[in-house]
DNA sequence: ATGAAAGCGCTAACAA
DNA sequence: TTGTTAGCGCTTTCAT
């Protein structure tokens, strides 16, 4: 364990002064060039590497950023904190990630920890049962800049970046409307979910100008095993349908292996569209068309966003992803 | 923004010393009950938050680790994060995340950046082309421990933490010989990768042993695309596999659209075995039947590791996780 | 062009 | 039981 190389270290050995050598480091026009050369070699040699902790202590700036999702391994979440540590080390910001296990408590440790760490400012997608938010208040209050993103909390003082739910559920839904459907299956997540209320009703408002034209059946499921049975009874016991919507991958994942189970040929004898990040869909043969919501454009967009926070602007909003339809062959 | 809430605001205006302030709100025996509750109940009014840089400064110890992948997004890697964010936070440690992208250059400036954060310690997946490892060595002459997990490098100077891979790989390959398969299609990926290299030499040297009873195809494939395109040709011109072994979720992934793609039925026309993570194989109907090697045991295996080294063990080893055998329903 | 000195918030040895 | 003080490594103002 070799002792640390410091600006004193470097000023003694130069037998010049520290304030010097950290001026000569950050190439200070007051400092002679020779001087300057001087002090870079030397630094380079001892493999001089600057303390963060001391210079946040002195500047009060964090150049690092916390990241609390409910879970770090899930198709989106990853994909989100890839986007945003890319963003992040390109401005020269560290990310500090957290999980809170959908658990309050834990989240509120985990902003207490962000709080400890002096961190910059906060990106938090919120857990199902987060309902005190004097924390966050708390937590801005002390100036430092909290996006929410995904899950987002229902108040409106709140930078918000959220996906373009709305749209791309309808969208969706205009797709199996062009195609003339006679009976369609859409599977929902559980109601309670504020995402699942902003697709169901963007989705269902599409078909009700419709009036009755199409035989839409709606089932709410809560997992992928959920939706397999779900899935399987329809087909067995009840109307067949033409057409399956599945809100999320999970439930995607659910209704492809009951068609597997019934052999259904897909598109011939049934047609499917989904929501998704845009991994899952490609799995399958013939790949299925989705309406993507994509995780890496929400972790730029809330970088973004967190960047012009930091960058002194106040302005709350509610920021929106765009969507886009990816053509598979299922419909 | 409020005014920050410090140790000296809090003896200000409790008119005490501020090491009074310190030693009251750690629990020191030598301050009286009164004074302690009294400076306790002030903190948490404040809602103080002491000064993580302050302290790292002054104590030297830091209570953030750094963890380094090429990519994030990966269903591997994430669960391995889960895991070690999981544990950290148990332990009071929180995870600085960095991204190499393979890029031996950014994993570079990665380590750095793990240095200039003063981190504990670092995990790491080196990229495909790291060859020199003095930044690493210098590293450690700086005292802070590195575990090399999953693509860990050759030499054996290293504390590394790997999956079981020969013996997992060994054990897929007994399973289709106890089956008595006759023409076995086993793809693996890039040649050169050593993981490659470990799970084709224990999968092979199994079919060896049983000198020809089996007639054993080989291929290199480098991604799903290739699996699927790779899979296909063998069935449509070359002789037809009674069973298909795939040496990892990527490779998995082609094999199975290829397989819905010809409609192949498993597990009476095919039987197929896989080494996976967990996630891909309960995708399909009848799940695939897979050699798990998990990201979570790696995870946690790494972080006891980690947690050694950080109490002064300086012994260097390179250990391995156990491995297990799901049954789907594809042999 | 360079140096001296103060101070960021905290801990801990020493004093009282 | 409590206070005083030095100092962790760095930046920055003010002097020289």
């Amino acid at each position: 364990m070799e002792s640390k190389v410091t600006l004193k270290k470097i000023s003694d050995l130069l037998s010049i002064s520290i304030s010097t050598v950290s001026r000569a480091l950050k190439d200070h026009p007051d400092i002679s060039l020779e001087t300057r050369t001087k002090v870079k070699e030397l630094a380079e040699m001892l493999d001089y590497q600057p303390n963060a902790y001391a210079i946040n202590l002195r500047t009060n700036v964090s150049k690092v950023l916390g990241l609390i999702v409910p879970a770090i391994s899930n198709n989106f979440y990853d994909s989100f904190i890839s986007e945003v540590e890319k963003e992040a080390r390109k401005t020269g910001y560290s990310l500090m990630i957290l999980q809170s296990n959908d658990d309050p408590a834990t989240e509120a440790d985990n902003i207490r920890l962000c709080r400890l760490n002096r961190v910059a400012g906060i990106f938090i997608s919120i857990t199902a049962g987060t309902t005190d938010f004097t924390l966050f208040n708390r937590v801005e209050e002390a100036g430092i800049p909290i996006i929410f993103f995904d899950k987002v909390p229902p108040q409106t003082n709140y930078n918000k970046v959220c996906m373009a739910d709305k749209q791309a559920a309808a969208k969706a839904a205009e797709l199996i409307v062009n195609r003339h459907k006679k009976t369609v299956l859409a599977l929902f997540g559980k109601n309670e979910m504020s995402i699942t209320k902003e697709r169901y009703q963007a989705f269902t408002s599409i078909f009700e100008t419709q009036n009755g034209k199409t035989n839409l059946l709606i089932d709410h499921v809560e997992s992928s095993a959920a939706a397999f049975n779900c899935t399987l009874n329809y087909f067995n016991n009840k109307q067949m349908p033409d057409a399956v919507f599945c809100m999320s991958d999970e439930i995607l994942i659910g209704v492809m292996k009951a068609v597997q189970t019934l052999h259904i040929k897909i598109p011939q004898q049934l047609s499917i569209i989904a929501m998704s990040n845009g991994f899952i869909p490609t799995l399958y043969e013939p790949e299925i068309t989705y309406v993507k919501t994509s995780g890496y454009d929400l972790g730029r967009l809330s970088f973004t966003k967190m960047m012009s926070c930091l960058q002194g602007n106040n302005t709350i909003e509610e920021l929106h992803t765009g969507y886009e339809i990816v053509e598979g062959g299922s419909i």
